[in-house]
Parts: C-alpha cells; sequence; structure tokens
DNA sequence: ATGTCGGCATTGTGCCGA
C-alpha cells in the first residue's frame, strides 16, 4: 500500500499538476493540505474517475486538508480533537484496509511565524494537542501513520541555508522539542528511518527562485506507529514535481507499505 | 533589500497567508 502527503497549495489551480501525478506515481491514498476550499468547491470527479475515493476536510480561501483512497474511507473522522473553537481545518482521519488496516491522519500543522505572537503560541497549542492524539493512536498499538505539512523543519540538516532558519518558528528550538516530544512517544519518521543524508527537502519557496537555487526546506513527513513502522518497504520524495508546470510549493512525499 | 503564488473581494487591484 502507497501512501502519499503532498501540500497541493490550492485545489482549484493544482487540477492538472495534482492528476499528472497521481498518474504517474499512483498512491493507493494521498492525503492533500491547504485545498484552500470549502467542501462543496472542492472537485472530486477528476480523481474518482481515477478511482480514488474523496474525504474533504475544507475551509474557505485558506488551510484545508483531504484524503484519496482507492480502497475505501472508513470511519472518517474532521478536526484536530482538543479545543471544539478551533475553527481551522487541518486534520483529517481515515481507516483504509488492505490486507492490513491503516489508520491514516492528514494534517496540516499551522506555520507558526511571526515569532513571537498568537500565531506562535497557536502552533505549540496545536502540536500538544497533535501529542495527546498522538499517544491515543499509540496506545491502540495498531497500524497507524501521520502525514501531513509539519511546518517543522526536525534538525539543520533538513535545510539548504539553516542560518536563514534560525528564528523562524519553523526551526525555532521550542518548535523542534514539541516535534521530537511527539516523535519520542514512539513514533519512526518514515525518511529518516531510510537515511540520515542530508540535501533532502520536500520544500522551495515560490519566492527569490529558491527552486532554481534548491534553497530547500524538509518539512513534509511521515510518522508511524511502531505496528506501522514494522510494515514499511520504502518511503521517498517526488522532487522533480517541483519543476514541472504550474507546481505547488510543495512536493509529495510517499511510503511504501506492507500491507 | 528584493524577487511569488493562490484565493478573496472585486472588476482592476490590493490584501492576506505562506
Amino acid at each position: 500500500m502507497k501512501i502519499a502527503t503532498f501540500n497541493i497549495n490550492g485545489i482549484k489551480a493544482r487540477v492538472g499538476a495534482l492528476s499528472d501525478w497521481l498518474d504517474e506515481a499512483q498512491p493507493d491514498v494521498a492525503v492533500l493540505q491547504e485545498i484552500k476550499s470549502v467542501d462543496e468547491g472542492f472537485p472530486t470527479e477528476p480523481f474518482e474517475d481515477r478511482g480514488y475515493n474523496v474525504a474533504t476536510h475544507g475551509q474557505k480561501g485558506f488551510n484545508g486538508v483531504a484524503i484519496l483512497s482507492k480502497l475505501p474511507l472508513e470511519d472518517v473522522t474532521r478536526g484536530l480533537p482538543g479545543d471544539e473553537s478551533d475553527a481551522q481545518a487541518r486534520w483529517i482521519e481515515a481507516t483504509v484496509v488492505g490486507r492490513r488496516a491503516v489508520r491514516i491522519c492528514g494534517l496540516y500543522l499551522p506555520n507558526g511565524n511571526p515569532v513571537p505572537g498568537p500565531k506562535y503560541e497557536y502552533k505549540l497549542a496545536w502540536m500538544a494537542r497533535m501529542q495527546a492524539r498522538a499517544a491515543e493512536l499509540l496506545a491502540a498499538e495498531e497500524p497507524a501513520l501521520m502525514a501531513g505539512d509539519y511546518n517543522v523543519i526536525p534538525q539543520d540538516e533538513d535545510a539548504a541555508r539553516p542560518e536563514a532558519w534560525r528564528e523562524d518558528a519553523l526551526a525555532l528550538p521550542e518548535t523542534r522539542a514539541a516535534f521530537r516530544r511527539i516523535v519520542n512517544l514512539g513514533y519512526t519518521e518514515a525518511f529518516r528511518a531510510r537515511t540520515r543524508a542530508p540535501g533532502h527537502y520536500s520544500f522551495w519557496d515560490f519566492q527569490r527562485g529558491a527552486w532554481d537555487r534548491n534553497d530547500g526546506i524538509r518539512i513534509d513527513h511521515v510518522l508511524m506507529t511502531p505496528q506501522c513502522a514494522d510494515l514499511m518497504l520504502d518511503c521517498g520524495i517526488d522532487r522533480d514535481v517541483r519543476g514541472r508546470e504550474k507546481p505547488s510549493d510543495h512536493v509529495p512525499v510517499w511510503v511504501e507499505l506492507d500491507a
């Protein structure tokens, strides 16, 4: 079972690019972030035509997450638990059953800039809520993963110019510590299970010619429970997608599970 | 120091968020 995460930065502007990548990469499941659309505005047809079931958790103009799956989507839930007053659409879950059942969480973690300020406070509070949900998933002792745009640069090796991000909400020590607290519950970060090498990125800013200069950062991650990590066959980043027509500023990150 | 997008409110363009 191939499961991918892709921050598409606007579904309406990305139907072509997303369709082309789906046709080529053939993921069984794709979790999407920044659909920037309400549920009714999500163009489901091109994806249903390709055999995908679609579950969305949208919001007008900003944020918004979705799951595409060739397998039926079961027990879909929307929203990150822990704060009923949080109106931002950043979390969706579903179970897909192949040879094994896998609980899949798609997430768009808050950016948090500027620092300091309410947006950074919201990011840290959101990460604390995510940690609680992550602990619950572990307690189930079943294959589960949390995939998405974490807006976290885990280590300096995950940025082409780490010094440029030193004061940024994506890389501050407090951000990295909050990310580690989640991982250290018992999760395996898929990409780092395969390589410790620097120079692998999932995002290049539209500004300042970041792609042309390979000025990237690695902020899209897949965290797996032990029962899921034991099923992992491979993991990769579809880097070349960034160089195509009308690309998102992110590229897909995927895992292949024996499930 | 600056360079870009997508979406929105809105009909030409400025704001927001990233």
